[in-house]
DNA sequence: AAATTAAATTCAGGTATCGAATTAAAAAGC
DNA sequence: GCTTTTTAATTCGATACCTGAATTTAATTT
C-alpha cells in the first residue's frame, strides 16, 4: 500500500476518509414541488395518489396541495367521471396550464424550430423558419430567433410578456451553466456570450444547452425515457451525438463537453473523420461519410447530385434496387453502428437506448440486423438484454426538449415563490 | 411529430410530462450524518469548520455535535496545539475510532486479502491467505473467508462480535442489492446466494460488490478521487474493468452488471477475446492476451515458463533489452489502451481517470506515450484536458474499498440510531 | 485590568411533517 | 329510507429540525 492510501500521517492527526465533497443537496426538492411535479407527470392525480407515491401523510397532502391551489398552480378537476367503487370519491388535481408559458427552440443550419408550451407541458403552437445555411454572427442568429419567437407567439395568440422563460438547443460546444457557446457550427465567432446577449435583447430568462442534451430531455420529459431512471439517447444526424440520463437526471459530464459518441474510436487508424482524427465512429456513419463513398459507388451519376441529401437518397434507392456497392456502404455503416451501440451498453449498462434522428428513415440503420449484431457484441450473461428503441422524429421534438429545460426552471421558481 | 410525444390524448385528459420516477431521495442524509461524515472526511474539524462547510447555523452545530458526542460517535480533542490568533480557541472534534470495526475483503483466484478498519477509517490490521486457484463451491469459499477473518481478527486483537459489518469484493457479475453472485470465475456454481449464506454462517451483515466497484470506492474514500465529484477508475488485471463515480456516488449501472470496459470493441473482427468475441479491448491488453503473443516472440524459451506471470516478466525483460518482437507487443497494447481511455473520455467526460492494477508495474503501459496518444485521440476544443493518474497498488487497497462499503452502511445505521 | 476577538451555547421562534381523531361523500345492506 | 361500511379528505396537536439573536466563554491585545 503506497502513499496516498495510508491514513495515519506522521503527526498522529487522522487524515480522514470518505468523499470530501458533499453530495449536491440541490436534488432534494421541497415536498410541495415534488407534489406539483408528480401531478404534472401523471397528468392528473388525486391526493390519495400523491400520498401513496410520495409516501407522505394525509395531513401533509391536504396542507401542501392547498398551498399549491392557493398559489394558482393546481386546481381540482370538477368533471370527474365517477369511478366504480364505494367510499368518498377522490378529487383529481391537475396543473393549471395557463399559469406560465415557455418557448423551446432548436437551432439548425437550414431551419430553426420553435414550440410554445403551457405549464402543463402541452404544446400550444409551433413555428419554423428557413434560414441560409452558413455560420452567422450572434446578432444575426438572435435576429432570426426573434422573428421565430414572433411567429410562434402569433400562432399561439400570446404576447412576449406571457413567456416566463425560453430554452434553446444548438449543436456545438455549449456551456449550459454559463450560458455561453465556446464553439458552434452555426456561429461564425467563438466564445459567444449567448445567454447574456439574448436576455439583454428580449428580457426573458434563457436556458441554453447542447442539442443532444435537448433531445435527451425530450425523451425524459415526453417520450420513452419517462419511466426509466437510467438511459442513453443516441442521435445520428450530421454528426453522432449522445445524451445520458442517470438517476432521472441529465448527466452533463464533468467538463461540460458533450458526450461525443461520434468521436469514440472504433478502428485504430481507420477512416478519416472531419475532426481530423482517424477511426471515429462518425467517420463511418455520418452523412458526409456516406456521401463521400456514395460518389464512388454511383460513379456514373455522381455529378447529377450536388446536395449531400440528394446523394444519400440516390444511394439508398440504388441499394434497394440491388446495387452491390451501395449495399456495401450501408452494410458497413450498420456494422459500425452496432459496435458503437455495443460499446455504450458495455460502458454504461443502461436499461434503454433510444436511437433518434431523421436519417433513421434510411431503415438500413435500424434494421433488426444491426440490433442483433449489437446484442451479439454485448456480454449478456443471463441478464435481460438492453432494450433499444428507434425514433425518427423531426426538429420539433428537439424544440420540445428545450421547453423542458425552460419549464423545469420556471417550475422551480414558481413553487419556491410560495414559501 | 409522432405518437409518443403528443401530450393531449383523445379523451382530453392530460397525459402529463416530466420524469415518472422520483429522484432517489435517499441522497438527502440528515444533518447529523452530514456532520459526522464531514468530521471523518476531514480527520478533525472544529464546530466553526462544520458551520462554514455545511452552511448551517451555530446553534444547530452545537446541538447536533452534542448529540453525536453523547451517542459516543465523536469526541472533543484535548491536546489542541494552540493555533495563533486571538479569540476563544476552537475545539476540534474527531471520530472515536473504537466505536465500530469493519472488515473488508478482496477475493482473488490465488489469494484473498483482508483489512480490519476502525470507525475513523484507519486500517488496524491486515491479513492475507494463499488459496488454490480453481473455482470453488460457495461453502469452500466461505470457509476460506472464515479463516481469513480469524487471521485478521487475531492480528488486530479483536473478536468476532467487535465487527459491525463485512464488505467483500470479487470479480464476476455481482448483484450488490440482492447480495447474490450470478456468475464469478471464483465460484464453481452460478447464482450463489452469497450474502444470505455468509450472514447465516457468521452472523454479521455482509455487503457484496463487484471488485472494480470496490477499487473505485477505495479511490473515492481514501485516494485521489476524494476531491472529485465525477471520475472513472480503470483497472487492468486479468481483465480490464471500470468503475465510475458520478456526483460523488458510485454508479452501478441499470442492470447491475459491471461497467465492462474490457469488452468494448476497439477493432471490428479483431483479436479473439476469452469472452468468445472479437476485437474486445481486453483481447489486446489483458495478461492472457500478452501471454499468447509472448509465446511467439520468445519462441526459443517459451517452454521454460509455465506461469503466465513469469512469461510476462520474461517478455518485459526482453523488451527492455531491445527485443523487437517483444517491444511490438507492448507497443500495440499501449496503443489500444490509449484508444480505450480516449473512448471513456469521449463518452463520460470525467474530470479524472485513475488507472490502477498491479500490471501497471510494466511501465510501458503508463508511459507518457500512451497518455499523449490518448489526448491526441480526444477532442479537446480548448477545454482543460482530462487528468490521468496511475496507481500500481496491491490487493489490500481493493480490500480497503470493501471496508468503505461496510463502513458507510454501519455509519448510516449508527447515526440513524440516535434519533 | 479593560478592550477586543472568536468560539460556543442558550433559547425563543418558525417551518415542515407526522399521526390520530374527525368529518365528508359515496355505495351497500337491511 | 335509514344505517352501516368504505374510502377520501381535513383538522389539529405533537415533534423533529433548523435558524438567528443574544449571551457566555476563553483566549489575545492594549
Amino acid at each position: 500500500m503506497s502513499g496516498d492510501l495510508s491514513t495515519k500521517n506522521d503527526s498522529g492527526i487522522p487524515s480522514g476518509c470518505g468523499p470530501l465533497l458533499p453530495l449536491g443537496n440541490a436534488n432534494t426538492k421541497p415536498m410541495r414541488q415534488q407534489i406539483f411535479e408528480h401531478v404534472r407527470a401523471a397528468g392528473r392525480a388525486t391526493r390519495t395518489d400523491v400520498i401513496r407515491t410520495l409516501g407522505i401523510s394525509a395531513g401533509s397532502a391536504t396542507a401542501l396541495t392547498a398551498d399549491l391551489i392557493n398559489a394558482g398552480l393546481l386546481r381540482e378537476v370538477d368533471s370527474v367521471p365517477r369511478e366504480t367503487g364505494r367510499g368518498r370519491p377522490a378529487v383529481a388535481l391537475e396543473v393549471i396550464p395557463e399559469t406560465n408559458f415557455v418557448i423551446g427552440i432548436k437551432l439548425s443550419d437550414e431551419a430553426h424550430s420553435a414550440v410554445l408550451t403551457d405549464f402543463a407541458g402541452d404544446a400550444v403552437a409551433t413555428a419554423s423558419l428557413q434560414t441560409p445555411a452558413h455560420p452567422k454572427s450572434l446578432d444575426e442568429i438572435l435576429t432570426e430567433v426573434g422573428a421565430l419567437m414572433q411567429d410562434v407567439l402569433a400562432a399561439a395568440q400570446k404576447n412576449p410578456n406571457n413567456i416566463a422563460a425560453v430554452g434553446i438547443g444548438m449543436s456545438g460546444i455549449v456551456d449550459h451553466q454559463a450560458g455561453t457557446v465556446p464553439w458552434s457550427p452555426l456561429l461564425a465567432t467563438r466564445n459567444s456570450d449567448f445567454a447574456a446577449k439574448f436576455e439583454a435583447r428580449f428580457s426573458v430568462p434563457l436556458h441554453l444547452d447542447n442539442d443532444a442534451n435537448m433531445l435527451t430531455l425530450a425523451e425524459l420529459w415526453f417520450g420513452a425515457g419517462r419511466a426509466k431512471s437510467d438511459f442513453a439517447v443516441v442521435t445520428i444526424e450530421q454528426g453522432v451525438g449522445m445524451g445520458l440520463v442517470i438517476d432521472n437526471r441529465l448527466y452533463r459530464g464533468a467538463r461540460g463537453m458533450g458526450l461525443e459518441l461520434g468521436h469514440t474510436k472504433v478502428q485504430l487508424d481507420g477512416a478519416l473523420c472531419r475532426c481530423g482524427q482517424r477511426g471515429c465512429l462518425e467517420a463511418y456513419l455520418a452523412d458526409y461519410a456516406l456521401a463521400r463513398e456514395a460518389a464512388t459507388a454511383l460513379h456514373q451519376q455522381a455529378n447529377d447530385h450536388h446536395s449531400p441529401n440528394a446523394l444519400l437518397t440516390a444511394l439508398f434507392t440504388q441499394a434497394k434496387a440491388g446495387n452491390e456497392a451501395a449495399q456495401t456502404i450501408f452494410r458497413r455503416a450498420g456494422r459500425y453502428l452496432s459496435v458503437g451501440l455495443a460499446n455504450v451498453v458495455q460502458l454504461f449498462d443502461p436499461a434503454l437506448i433510444i436511437i433518434s434522428g431523421e436519417r433513421m428513415q434510411y431503415d438500413y440503420l435500424y434494421a433488426d440486423e444491426v440490433l442483433a449484431e449489437m446484442h451479439r457484441l454485448t456480454l449478456n450473461d443471463g441478464r435481460s438484454a438492453c432494450t433499444v428503441e428507434t425514433h425518427a422524429w423531426g426538429d420539433l421534438v428537439w424544440a420540445r426538449g428545450a421547453t423542458a429545460l425552460a419549464l423545469s426552471a420556471v417550475t422551480d421558481q414558481a413553487v419556491a415563490a410560495i414559501s
